[in-house]
DNA sequence: CTATGGATACAACCCTTGGTTGTGGCCGGG
DNA sequence: CCCGGCCACAACCAAGGGTTGTATCCATAG
C-alpha cells in the first residue's frame, strides 16, 4: 500500500468527487480513478459509490477514512522524527525499560504535546559524541568515567539514584529473604552477561566488586533479558543484579524474586547530560521538569562509585 | 512513501543485515539495498551504517524505527477495519459530537481492547438497511418513524434521553435567561438548516412544532456547524436547538449561550439498534455496558414524541 | 601475508507499474 | 431533448523497481 494512494483517498473523500481531488493533487482524474480502484482491490471492498455527479463514501469507506487520516498523521510524525530542523526531543537511555524510561513517561504525562524519541546508544562515550554532534539532545547515563571528565560543552545533573536489587530463582539460597546485605552477597555467584569492557556501566560494577569483594561473572554474550531470566530462574546457584525501577516483562510461572540490597544499598546514579548550547526548546522543559520532580539521590545508606559527579 | 519499503526497513533493522531481511521478504539483497536507499533519499538522512558484516541503525534510524512500526500497525488496523471477518465493531450515530459519541467514549474507556469504528449514515432507514446487511453492527438513533415499525430481525433498546437546549447569540432576547419554558419559545424564530424530509430527526422536530406551536425554519442548506454558529451569534432574532450533550468546538468570542428548556424538557431519545443474529462478540459487550451504565430516560417533566419506542 | 567468505553497492537489463491522453456512458438540470 | 459534469475504460508511454552479474570491503582462518 502506497501512502500517496491513501492521500488520494482522503482527498477524494474530502472533496466528494475525484475530479477536484485530482486538481488538488495535480494529477488527472483518471489517475485518481485508478488509484482508488487499486486501493479498493487491495483492501477487498468498495470504498466509494460512484455517481454521475461525484463519488461518496460507502460505509466501509467511512470506516476506513479515520484510519487513513491516522496513517498520514503517523507518516508525518515518522518523517519529522528524522528531520534536522524542529524534530522531536531525542533522548538516549541505557535500556528501554530502565529507570530513565520511567522519568520520561512522567515527563510525557506532564507535557503530552512534546514529541519524544528514545534511542539506546552503546555507552557514554557514544552518547557524549552524539550529544556534541547534535544527533541526540540528551542522555540518561552514569557520569563520568573514572579519570575521564566530561567535555567543557557538556553539562550534566544527577537526576535519579536507582537502587539495585538482586534477582534470584525460586531455588536460590536467598530466595526467601526479605532483603540482603551487601556483605551477604560475598561468595554468591552473580551473573551479568554482556558487561562490555570500557563502558560506564561495567566501570560501575567493577567498582562495586572492588569495594565489597563480590563475585560477578560477565561470561558469555547477552542473549537478551528473556534468556537471562530463564537461566536465573532455572539455576539455583545463580543470581543477577537489576535496577530497582526496571519494569520487567515478568515471565509467568518462573518464580523469580526481586530482593532489595542493604548496608549499604548500591544505587545506580542516572544523570541527565546535554550540550550547553543545544537550542531545542523542549530540552529546557525537560530539565525544568526533572528539577521539579527530582527524586532523592545521594541519600544516606546508599553507595555509588566515587567517580560519579557529585549530587 | 510505500509501506512495503517501511516493512523492508523494519525487517532490515530487526535482522541487522540486508541479506537476511531479503530472504524473509523473498526478494534479493539488491532490492533491499535499493529500497533502503530510496527511503533514505525520501527522508533525507542515512538510516543505516553499512559494515562489511551487516548494517546497523544510525541514531536517526533508531529514532525512525518505532515510528515505522507504528505506521505498520496503523496500516494493519486500517485494513482490518474493512475486513469482512473479525473487523472492529462498527457503530452508526447521528453526528460525531452527539450524545452517542459520549456513550461510545465511555464504552471505549471501559473496554479499550475493543476496536471501534464510527460512521454517520443519513437516517434511520439507511441505518436499518445497513444493520440488516451486516455493513454496520449497531446504530444510535431515535426509533421508530411514526407508522413505520422496525423489521422483525432488528432489536432496539432506549439508552439515553438527551435534553434539548436553546442556542442563542449574545444579542438575543433570551440571551440572559437561565432557562426558558417551551411556552416562551412560541413566536421566536428557530432556525435548523438541513432538516431533511423523511428522516427520523425531522419527524422529531415536526412533532415538537405540532405539539407546542413553535416556529422552526428549515430553510437553506446546512453549511456545517461552524457556519450555523456564526449566523446564530450574529443574528439577534435567531436561535437554534442543540442536543444538551453535544460537545461543540466552541468558537471563541462569539458569546453564544446554551439555555436549558423546561416545562417540559424536550428530550431526543437515542436508542441502540442491532440485528438479533449479529454474531459480533463486541456487540454483546456493548449492550451489557450500556445496560449497566444506562442513564435515566423517560423521566418526569420530559417530552418525546409518542411514536418512539417505549422505555 | 594471503585466501576466503560474507556482506553491501553499483551497473545493466527488463518487466511491470502508474501516469497521460482520448473516448464513451451515465444522470440531472435547463 | 440536449447539454454539461463526472467517472470508467482503452491505448500508449515513461519510469520505477526487481533480477542477475560484478566489484569492493573487511574479518577471520590458514
Amino acid at each position: 500500500m502506497d501512502l500517496d494512494i491513501v492521500r488520494t483517498f482522503v482527498a477524494a473523500a474530502d472533496a466528494g468527487q475525484f475530479q477536484e481531488a485530482a486538481a488538488e493533487l495535480a494529477i488527472t482524474q483518471q489517475a485518481v480513478s485508478k488509484r482508488i480502484a487499486a486501493l479498493e482491490r487491495d483492501v477487498g471492498v468498495r470504498l466509494f459509490t460512484r455517481t454521475p455527479r461525484g463519488a461518496e463514501l460507502t460505509i466501509d469507506g467511512q470506516a476506513f477514512l479515520p484510519h487513513a487520516r491516522e496513517l498520514l498523521r503517523v507518516a508525518e510524525r515518522a518523517v519529522t522524527s528524522v528531520c534536522t530542523g524542529r524534530r522531536p526531543l531525542r533522548v538516549d537511555m541505557l535500556a528501554s525499560r530502565s529507570a530513565a524510561s520511567g522519568l520520561m513517561r512522567g515527563f510525557h504525562r506532564a507535557h503530552p504535546e512534546i514529541d519524544l524519541d528514545v534511542v539506546m546508544l552503546f555507552d557514554i562515550e557514544k552518547a557524549v559524541a552524539a550529544i556534541r554532534s547534535g544527533a541526540i539532545d540528551a542522555s540518561f547515563r552514569a557520569v563520568a568515567m573514572p579519570g575521564r571528565p566530561l567535555p567543557e560543552d557538556i553539562e550534566s545533573v544527577r537526576v535519579l539514584d536507582e537502587p539495585l536489587q538482586l534477582l534470584v530463582g525460586p531455588a536460590h539460597a536467598l530466595a526467601s529473604a526479605r532483603s540482603v546485605t551487601v556483605a551477604q552477597l560475598a561468595g554468591h555467584r552473580i551473573w551479568m552477561p554482556g558487561l562490555a569492557p570500557g563502558t560506564e556501566w561495567t566501570a560501575y560494577y567493577d567498582d562495586l566488586v572492588a569495594e565489597f569483594g563480590l563475585t560477578i561473572e560477565a561470561t558469555g554474550p547477552n542473549f537478551g533479558s528473556d534468556a537471562l531470566l530463564d537461566t536465573i530462574a532455572d539455576t539455583p546457584a545463580l543470581a543477577t543484579f537489576m535496577g530497582g525501577r526496571t519494569r520487567l516483562v515478568w515471565p509467568a510461572g518462573h518464580g523469580l524474586r526481586r530482593i532489595p540490597v542493604t548496608d549499604p544499598t548500591p544505587v545506580y546514579p542516572h544523570s541527565l547530560l546535554w550540550r550547553r548550547d543545544n537550542p531545542h526548546p523542549a530540552l529546557a522543559t525537560l530539565r525544568a521538569h526533572l528539577a521539579a520532580t527530582a527524586a532523592g539521590h545521594g541519600a544516606a545508606g546508599t553507595w555509588a562509585p566515587d567517580w560519579v559527579i557529585p549530587r
